[in-house]
DNA sequence: GTAAGGATTGGC
DNA sequence: CCAATCCTTACT
């Protein structure tokens, strides 16, 4: 039986918990009862108001809200209309992080996450450590793991383009 | 009230 | 290369 991550495990610079969710298993029970795990293979690290490349960087919004909020809350949100994009919040009280979810296990793409997960807007704040139907567990095992540049945030411009929070599982 | 554009993907 | 598709934000 593993062990369910809770809120403290979120609650830390979100430099930390990005690379640390790498290998982490993310579990969904769908309306119909079935129960779903993966492994969590990359992620990405917004990190507060002052990164521009962060939402919450524009300020404090009913949709950037939950970021400003406690770590381990579900922040999601929809891109090109038709993408769910699956976030955790990291940090303490006031700190506008998150964890951006780029990869599952034979799930490449933050698009394809969220469609498999079948997620929408109703998971918006949602609390990992007490969820029904999304949280996640450790795996007892930290992989290796390469960094890189975020992708797709060019307008953020210099120097949170070239920031390596991108986290990748190595293997 | 209106308009622009996005932390993407898959198809042409 | 570019359309799909809709919500949030910025501006009038």
């Amino acid at each position: 039986m593993n062990h369910r991550l809770l809120s403290s495990f979120f609650e830390h610079d979100v430099l930390e918990v990005a690379p640390q969710l790498l290998g982490k298993i993310l579990v969904r029970k769908f309306d119909d009862g079935s129960i779903q795990k993966f492994l969590i293979t990359e992620a990405e690290a917004y990190r507060g108001t002052e990164d521009l490349a962060c939402h919450a960087s524009k300020g404090r919004t009913a949709r950037t809200e939950v970021m400003f909020g406690e770590g381990g809350r579900v922040y999601v949100y929809l891109i090109y209309g038709m993408y769910w994009m699956l976030n955790f919040v990291a940090g303490p009280e006031g700190d506008a992080s998150a964890v951006l979810i780029r990869g599952l296990e034979g799930i490449s793409g933050p698009g394809r996450v969220g469609k498999t997960l079948q997620l929408e807007k109703s998971f918006y704040g949602e609390n990992l450590e007490t969820s029904e139907r999304i949280w996640l567990e450790d795996s007892g095992f930290s992989p290796d793991y390469s960094t890189s540049p975020r992708i797709g945030i060019t307008y953020a411009g210099e120097p949170w383009i070239s920031k390596p929070w991108r986290f990748v599982w190595k293997r």
